[in-house]
RNA sequence: GUCCCCAUCGUCUAGCGGUCAGGACAUCGCCCUUUCACGGCGAAAACACGGGUUCAAGUCCCGUUGGGGAUACCA
């Protein structure tokens, strides 16, 4: 059975790019019938919070990636990392280095100043004694040849052993290091495949000589590609980004913005909408693109305007409802609402701009802007005569609307603008005859009695 | 510096030895239209460079260049 997992350190809260990571193993999980686990990484005392391992609740729960099984805490495996790095010690796989951290660090300075590469001297690998002082157990990495391995996503690779670094296993304060819990976590868990993002590639060598070290067989590896903001550099809260629930805030449904994140890097023919229902029956961890992404608002934007437009009139009221609050309109102004949708969907990519539309709408008399030009008045009063005299009803508006330019001699287009604008206060909206028929003559009368009143 | 990974239109991508190099977003034009969208039609736009291998290379190999990542008793 495949078991994949997600292992974030709670030292900030995820961003976009961490759930695409998310995503991956998620699916990769459901397309083979298997599990996604939740681990995480709290090892580092001083910067793990709670505030932020809630974050990562919220963000998956937010989404529906549901995960399996319970939670693991890496803090709490601390003894079973010990235990195995005390056996590696035992078994000759390991050694205690005395070196204190100021040694490491001038020995890192001096090799930069020098242009040569910072590995540690590992001059305590084979002492022979016992030491006074704190230590710390380092691994033995083999000294020659290379190690290669086959990447789910990134396909063969390889490193001389040369380039290896003796790594810290444990500190000399008995924690064990990210480095080596990993492995021993990702083990007892039963993981077999390790999706994480490109920044790990590296790691994983060091792990595979972990693994090798115990005596496991190592899971599959697959290094996702980074995404990158829309000016090329690294993904960072400076160049914009931002959490599942900002971009929530901002009116992106999740439907949406879990699909673009998937058609970053994957792919299925020529389709550009897929559910993750439907993915989760096709999705093969094989078809993700090695190279990295940019990130494209305007891209997410479509894809959340075609989820928008897909949605029922009811289905987005009741969205709006809950990302706005119900009371933003009465119940008659939510009536209207729904029924003009057709018109305002069309117009929106997000729900933030649905709900400013909607506003013509759900609004009553409140909802108007003053008209300036005095031609555009004497057109707009006898608009208001005829409204007075023959309102139109329920299904008529386009037709009672021609039938009042033909009688007073006006083109439509003189007095559409400046009854779009007393309307609807806006130079943009749905389509006059619409409007119209959803305000019904009472609220656009109102509001046009509003409008030119204002500046007499 | 060293190590690792990557490289098709501006962006996301299809391609898996023989294609007029396809699609989507964005851009521009036309149609629809009172406006703005939606929708329809169309245009412009790419195989980073240099060597090989091959009858044939975007596709395989090697360099160069460029981008990214890693070089901690962080994860």
């Amino acid at each position: 059975m495949i078991i994949t997992r997600f292992a974030p350190s709670p030292t900030g809260t995820l961003h976009i790019g961490s759930v695409r990571t998310i995503l991956f193993n998620w699916l990769y999980a459901k397309a083979n019938n298997g599990k996604f686990l939740l681990r995480i990484e709290d090892t580092d005392k001083e910067r793990s919070k709670p505030e932020f391992v809630e974050n990562i609740f919220i963000t998956l729960n937010n989404l529906g990636l549901d995960y399996d099984d319970e939670v693991v805490y890496q803090s709490q495996r601390e003894k079973r990392h010990q235990e195995v790095a005390y056996k590696l010690l035992k078994d000759g796989r390991a050694y205690k280095c005395y070196c204190t951290e100021k040694e490491l660090s001038d020995e890192r300075d001096f090799a930069r100043a020098h242009n040569q590469t910072p590995t540690y001297s590992r001059k305590c690998r084979n002492l022979t004694e016992d030491r006074d002082g704190p230590f710390t157990i380092r691994l033995k990495t083999e000294l020659t040849g290379a190690l290669h391995f086959k990447d789910l996503i990134q396909g063969d690779c390889s490193v001389k052993n040369e380039h290896m670094d003796d790594m810290i296993l444990l500190r000399s304060n008995g924690v064990p290091t990210y480095m080596f819990a990993v492995v021993i976590d990702d083990y007892d868990m039963n993981i077999t495949t390790v999706i994480r993002g490109t920044e790990h590639l590296n790691n994983a060598y060091r792990q595979l000589q972990i693994y090798k070290a115990c005596e496991f067989t190592p899971p599959d590896f697959a290094h996702v590609s980074l995404i990158h903001a829309e000016d090329g550099t690294k993904l960072s809260k400076r160049n914009g980004a931002k959490s599942v629930e900002e971009y929530q805030k901002e009116g992106f449904l999740k439907e949406a913005i879990l699909n673009y994140l998937l058609r970053l890097g994957w792919s299925y023919g020529e389709n550009e909408i897929i559910s993750m229902q439907d993915c989760c029956k096709i999705f093969d961890i094989k078809n993700v693109r090695s190279s990295s992404a940019r990130f494209s608002l305007d891209k997410m934007l479509n894809i959340n305007s075609i989820y928008i437009r897909n949605l029922s009139n009811l289905d987005l009221v009741e969205k709006l409802q809950t990302f706005d609050n119900k009371n933003r309109y009465s119940k008659e102004g939510w009536k209207r609402v729904e029924l003009g949708m057709d018109g305002l969907k069309s117009r929106s990519r997000t729900l933030s701009e649905l709900l400013l539309m909607s506003d013509i709408y759900g609004y009553e008399d409140n909802y108007y802007e003053k008209i300036m030009e005095t031609t555009d008045i004497k057109n707009i009063e006898k608009f208001i005569d005829e409204t007075l005299t023959n309102p139109w009803n329920t299904n008529n508006a386009e037709i009672w609307l021609k039938n009042f330019l033909e009688k007073t001699n006006l083109k439509l287009k003189n007095i559409a603008p400046a009854l779009r604008l007393a309307i609807t206060k806006s130079k943009v909206s749905p389509c006059l005859f619409e409007i119209l028929q959803n305000l019904g003559p009472d609220l656009v009368l109102k509001r046009l009695k509003n409008a030119i009143t204002t500046i007499l």
